[in-house]
DNA sequence: GTTGAGCGTT
């Protein structure tokens, strides 16, 4: 059944990575091995999914054991209707440049037997142009916020804090109050104290200096 | 209950 994602990375320097994209939020692992299952081994089927929620992030990623395989699963399950939706499956690279890895085989295998999918190289321009379009929506806040980034819409829109913390401040404590009132007896806090020194050092003509 | 760019877990 599901064993999957639950003992970890297995052996990525000995599989191939698949990643599946589009995917709808309710699929799961178990519902993308018996279609990926029938085109290869499969070695293990990972789906991020929120921490805190637990939801699937909409996409997923599916190991094989052979190159084969996996090259034949994208082929066949590229644009695959899943759920109503088309996934879009592609080898996945581990890592924001994971494509310098090439010590295993998670490096471009595509490419040299075979080029890409019919499905994402023949647009271009349109591909580009919505990739820079996306890319540009991330690239605002590369870091810190990269991680609220993919949550700001699960996260509650309310950004302001609690109105018990407003009522706190309204409501001070008697010891604050004490010594509120003990500052109460120094020099308001008002304008500057209109002293002659603040005059004089205002003046221009002592400061300035030929 | 919703949404839709993207690259993952010890």
């Amino acid at each position: 059944m599901s064993h999957f994602g639950r003992s970890g990375p297995p052996e990525i320097k000995d599989s191939f990575s698949l990643l599946v994209l589009n995917l709808t939020f309710r699929t799961s692992a178990d519902d993308l091995y018996p279609l990926f299952d029938r085109y290869g081994e499969v070695v293990d089927i990972y789906i991020p999914r929120n921490r805190r929620t637990g939801d699937s992030r909409g996409f997923g990623f599916v190991r094989y054991k052979y190159f084969e395989d996996a090259q034949k699963a994208v082929d066949r399950l590229d644009g695959k209707m899943v759920d109503g939706r088309a996934m879009m499956v592609q080898f996945a690279k581990y890592g924001p440049n994971a494509e310098k890895i090439h010590k295993g085989r998670i490096v471009e295998v595509m490419g040299k037997s075979r080029g890409r999918s019919r499905s994402r190289s023949p647009r271009r321009r349109d591909d580009g142009r919505d990739r820079d379009y996306r890319r540009r929506s991330r690239s605002r806040s590369r870091g810190r916020d990269r991680d609220r980034d993919r949550d700001y819409r699960r996260r509650s829109p309310s950004r302001s804090r609690s109105p018990d913390d407003y009522k706190r401040r309204s409501n001070v404590s008697p010891d604050r109050r004490s010594l509120s009132r003990s500052r109460s007896r120094s020099p308001p806090p008002r304008k500057a104290s209109p002293s002659p020194a603040r005059d004089a050092s205002r003046s221009p003509r002592h400061s300035i200096s030929p």
